[in-house]
DNA sequence: CGTGTCGTTCGGAAATTACCAAACGTCCGA
DNA sequence: TCGGACGTTTGGTAATTTCCGAACGACACG
């Protein structure tokens, strides 16, 4: 399991130690502290640190306080919502930021002389992909996950 | 625009080189031999070739033939069905995999004496959230990017 | 105001990764 | 069968990343 998230994280970019605390957190019976959490990972409490800050700032984790206790304590995310939500924010941000730069490719190539008529043409037709996508997405993330299959096994038919 | 690459790739695990080449494979007016794309990118003709074999497995670029040269030439991937198809197939291994880990984790929970109800409850529900994911994936790629929009934009109504 | 507990930040060491140059295998023509 | 053009594979090195321990700041309590 925490192999699992350990590939997960990787494929997002993060180091192991993200994957190792997520899926640690994700096998727990109550929320830990970081004591613990170092304790439970064998990983020093300034890498801990460090990584569970990028596993909230992911929406993967949240800080909880325990009454009678002034530490923090964490609990993974894992309710449906929150996590299509992230994946399609995500998503999204991926696309906007290779949009933008296709727009400006767009304009350069424009404003240059010897444009090749087929580069310019394919850019065009990239973007207008993307463009598509974007708002495919966008239209994903006003549904939730029901809605959206009986919607497409509907259109199957 | 190949910073954009860059970022896409590294977004997916890959090194800056493998965006680099992409991002120039996409801006070539023709298609690029190994020689080439050496001297456009400042690599080496070992980094190039290796990576080049990563995008043609990620199925970002191809190989042809040219008359009359019998070195291999690369082109970009950028029909809009092919980017749809790379992009959902992607996203499904990701998926599959985590459910594999998922249901090895029930069963083990389950063989487990003392076991934490919340805990399996837990799992139960993160794995059914990602099968109607896998589903939802299977369904969307069945379709293509128009219906799709075309379909959802009619459901919102 | 000290003191102790927590969590974060910082500098350096260790491990990993990316890259290059050289050696190697393969194919083709002479 | 040799020689040359191409592409791939293989150590070794340089650069990046990860991680740790120590120092630091914040907060509560005596």
């Amino acid at each position: 399991m925490v192999d699992a998230c350990v590939k997960g994280a990787s494929s997002c970019g993060c180091c192991d130690a993200v994957g190792v605390l997520r899926g640690t957190l994700f096998l727990a019976d109550e929320p830990l502290s970081m004591d613990q959490l170092v304790e439970d990972t064998g990983y020093s409490k300034s890498t801990v640190s460090s990584n569970m800050s990028t596993l909230e700032r992911l929406g993967m984790a949240k800080r909880v306080i325990i009454q009678g206790d002034k530490r923090y304590h964490y609990i993974p995310v894992t309710d449906p919502d929150s996590l299509k939500k992230d994946m399609t924010i995500n998503k999204r941000e991926e696309m906007q930021s290779i949009m933008v730069a296709l727009e400006k490719t767009e304009r350069d190539l424009r404003a240059c002389e010897n444009i090749s008529p087929a580069t310019l043409e394919r850019v065009e037709r990239v973007r207008r992909f993307y463009r598509r996508m974007d708002r495919l997405i966008d239209l994903i993330s006003r549904y939730n996950t029901e809605e959206l299959i009986e919607l497409l096994e509907r259109g199957m038919i």
